[in-house]
DNA sequence: CCCTGTCAATGAAACGTTTCATTAGTCGCG
DNA sequence: CGCGACTAATGAAACGTTTCATTGACAGGG
């Protein structure tokens, strides 16, 4: 039988514990368990049977002092139970742990504040490296606590003035094909519900949108166009006023994220679809794709994003 | 105009800077950032401003080392995206953020191999605590693993022999009552359509299914039961292969990450629902919500997973 | 006026690693 | 046999904090 494990309330062994027990010292251990620099195969053994016999586990947070690096990147999005962010946070995991890094999750609910203390917080830990997303693009404490920052930023889904690298979703070609399709069926009247256009894809959005109607000759209605989707049932609340208002829409182009709200609208107001409204969501989701044929932005840059972190 | 910062590859100040700046002690400089023990005000000014004027900012790496305490619970699921543990996953983020702790997120895929590493992985980095799902309840190598940690450890959605802690929704009594519901409004040939029964949720459900036909006396077709919901694309298998069947199901009680495959099985082969195939799906999402009556198993217990963690 | 107790601040010793400059040992070669 | 070149292993000095045992100063009580 071998012998037992020191009862749980044993202090942690330590690289010394080891090394006495093996009966060499401290940097040999220590190049062992890095495999990196040259030691003779009988020391390498020696080393490597006292390490497991003691249940060595060498501690992350004295190595990240040492080497000034923490092998970890903090997120920072508004809402990770949004599904369009929860497979953007997916797969960017995916990225990082392959290349050995961890990933610390935050949500910002996309309050500023709470942003700003995040962004320290990262900075406390010492990240190697921060992906955020950021509710506006333009709030001046939130980008000179960038800008002073030293460590990697890329920022999801968003861009600013700042010399910061970016990934996102072709919202723009996204929104434009959507609006044309439309146009194109004869729908003259389509509402837009979106996100703000202080951040990129409500930009986006609504650049393409009157962009399309321009090209088309058509003019466009303010009334039809919400930028209120960071807000709670902003949804529902612009797709019930759109339709409901004097001159309905006869085609509404959602966010993945508003949609739920839009098809609840529709839904209380008893509107048939496609038949007296058409739909198009902009992002897939599983939403999406079970009730209309539904447009889908491919969401595949997302490996880029933790290529990019990783750099 | 304030003086400007030091140019960016400047290394960052530490507590001895600032020490050294304000003329006083490390010891002394310690304290007023941890604003815990007596020092003179007029001290503490004079080291909050020099602490300001270099833009210190403490070195949680180094911190951690001497306290003994990371401040970082890690957290195991099989996968992000999946909208319920989105949810799940958001919902501890805020409960651990507000007492000042961070999460590191990571996926296991439902792989045993890489569930092992990652526990490793917590041990490595010395979390204060850690939240898991485990992919079977019964893996040896894993429970083991688990055992010998020192670490305060929450299964999530899961249970096992261990005396561990554990969070998770009552599948028990949500699945009971659908079923009952389906048999009271007449319904005889019941699909279950779920996860393995090594892990609590499919084993509870198996149970529930199990218990209601029992009570009303009406026998179970092991046929209409389909245990494989971690498999990809499970849920339009085994939907599609009960549907097609000889006896098909007049009904199908189907996980909520199952549900998405289960619909498309249906709209594949053209069913009408309800009107051919009654579904119930347990877990609220979505896709449940915009589709039929559906059932909801409440999600509040999410609170208590941090809560536990927090201890 | 001296002793003792309290309050503030100091200095040095941890915490568990990595790394760098040394030392000890081995080998080939003139 | 002695010398330089190389390889393996050592020992000590970092890394940036917290904490603990001291020290100094000052006041109150006998």
């Amino acid at each position: 039988m071998p012998r037992k494990q020191a009862t749980s309330s044993a202090p942690r062994p330590t690289i010394v514990d080891v090394a006495r027990k093996a009966g060499v010292s401290l940097g040999t251990v220590s190049r062992v368990i890095n495999e990196k620099e040259s030691v003779r195969p009988q020391m390498r053994e020696r080393v490597l049977e006292a390490a497991r016999s003691l249940g060595y586990v060498p501690n992350f947070a004295a190595q990240s002092m040492r080497r000034q690096s923490t092998k970890v990147v903090g997120l920072m999005v508004s809402d990770v139970s949004n599904p369009l962010f929860a497979s953007e946070v997916s797969a960017t995991e995916e990225v990082l742990a392959r290349s050995g890094y961890n990933m610390v999750l935050t949500n910002s609910r996309d309050r500023p504040e709470t942003e700003s203390a995040i962004i320290t917080l990262f900075q406390r830990r010492r990240f190697d490296g921060m992906i955020v997303t950021l509710s506006r693009e333009d709030d001046p404490t939130i980008l000179k606590l960038l800008s002073s920052s030293t460590m990697a930023i890329v920022l999801l889904e968003r861009e600013c003035k700042l010399p910061l690298d970016t990934v996102a979703t072709d919202h723009y070609s996204g929104s434009l094909q959507a609006t044309r399709y439309l146009l194109d069926l004869g729908h003259r009247r389509i509402g837009l519900v979106t996100v703000t256009q202080a951040a990129l894809p409500g930009r986006a959005r609504g650049l393409a949108y009157a962009a399309a109607h321009k090209k088309a000759g058509v003019g466009v209605d303010p009334s039809l166009t919400s930028f209120d989707g960071f807000l709670p049932d902003a949804g529902y609340h612009a797709a019930y006023r759109m339709l409901v208002g004097p001159k309905p829409p006869t085609a509404i182009i959602a966010g993945a994220n508003q949609m739920p709200g839009v098809l609840k609208a529709v839904r209380s107001l008893k509107i048939s679809v496609p038949r007296r409204l058409s739909l198009i969501t902009i992002g897939d989701t599983d939403v999406a794709s079970l009730h209309q044929p539904p447009l889908t932005a491919v969401r595949w840059e997302l490996q880029k994003v933790g290529a990019a972190a990783a750099e």
